[in-house]
DNA sequence: TCGATAGTTTGCAGTCAGTGCAAGGAATGC
DNA sequence: GCATTCCTTGCACTGACTGCAAACTATCGA
């Protein structure tokens, strides 16, 4: 967490807290196509016009992403023993990292909150975006390779597709599901090439 | 091509058509931003509300997707002879499609265009979901497995994400750049489960 | 050939997201 | 205190997109 220093940095953080917060309510009990910014910022006694220096878009409010986490993301599987393979790299701190967001109130949530409205998902693969371009450069630092190398950027890529499925694949499942599981899974997959399964 | 009979289904598709075309135009020399509804159809002929009784937004009409393509594909996938493995069947259709779809002009077009437009991304991570429900419904016929079986939507989500990539490094390569060779490595890069290049 | 029918186009009016600008107000540094 | 700097806000505007109802036109049966 960043130090906040001064009246108006603790107001500036107290209100963006306030527009999600309200978008989050908001949407999650009528659906985020039948919410308006008008009626978010209504709820968070700020005027429209503001919620544009805070959100660039509607659902950008409702699902926030914080560059800090694509930071710690690329520096955790940078550091990762070296003797394991990128994915098993990849694969390590994104179950353990997905694992502790299900324990925070906040995520879980916004889980729940894709679950059920699917209007979401392409915010959800925006954020995805950002993951990958995290994990691809842990993947240079540990491999010495450039960002842009096709093997990086397949990697990568063939993770955050795997991830995604994973919880996609979580959010059909009947409720109780264990996501780490679906997560360890998916990753087998990968690992094996995509060789289909014995069964 | 489905036949076409009567006067009235053949305006249709030249109205289509037109729209398509003036769309293309005109972001190819402006930019995807800077081209409005308005614009496109001034040059169509046509009244901005006849617009959307064809397309449901700007970039469908600019970048469009046919519903034949994707069975094309499930098909395809489905009948590559059974010793091959799930990925490499979908290795084999895919870098044949995209090799002829890079013959005709039409694609040859639409590719520069992503490769010029940033701003034509999202709409083609769109076109490319379409293309992973293709594929995981070929990979379903072939094993017999469920559409949404883990390993079918992993092998769909991995092999789009690897085309993807594949196109993304062709769009940064000089002027040149084989992309069925991309394709290729790509594909092999996620065959071998992802194992760092020897070198 | 004519007239009923059904499919298409279009104008109109309206909602909503998102942006640029300039004025007002409040925290901060000196 | 006073000037500066940052933030908020209202206003006016562009542009995507939708529903509705009226005008138009191809089609088809009598």
């Amino acid at each position: 967490m960043a130090m906040v220093r001064g009246r108006r940095a603790h107001r500036k953080l107290a209100t963006r807290d306030a527009l999600q917060r309200a978008a989050l309510e908001l949407v999650r009990s009528n659906g985020p196509d039948a919410v308006t910014v008008e009626e978010i910022c209504a709820r968070a006694g700020v005027s429209p016009r503001t919620f544009f220096n805070y959100f660039t878009s509607k659902e950008e409010a409702i699902i926030d992403w914080d560059a800090e986490i694509d930071a710690f993301v690329t520096t955790a599987v940078a550091e990762r023993p070296p003797a394991e393979s990128p994915v098993r790299a990849i694969r390590a701190v994104l179950a353990s990292a997905v694992g502790d967001a299900m324990g925070m109130d906040m995520w879980q949530d916004r889980m729940e909150l894709i679950r059920e409205q699917p209007g979401l998902i392409g915010r959800f693969v925006a954020v995805m975006g950002s993951v990958q371009r995290a994990l691809a450069a842990g993947v240079a630092r540990r491999t010495g390779l450039a960002t842009d190398h096709l093997y990086v950027a397949v990697t990568a890529a063939a993770s955050v597709a795997a991830i995604r499925t994973a919880i996609q694949a979580w959010t059909d499942a009947p409720d109780g599901t264990d996501p780490a599981r679906l997560i360890d899974d998916a990753f087998a997959y990968l690992e094996s090439g995509l060789a289909p399964p014995a069964h």
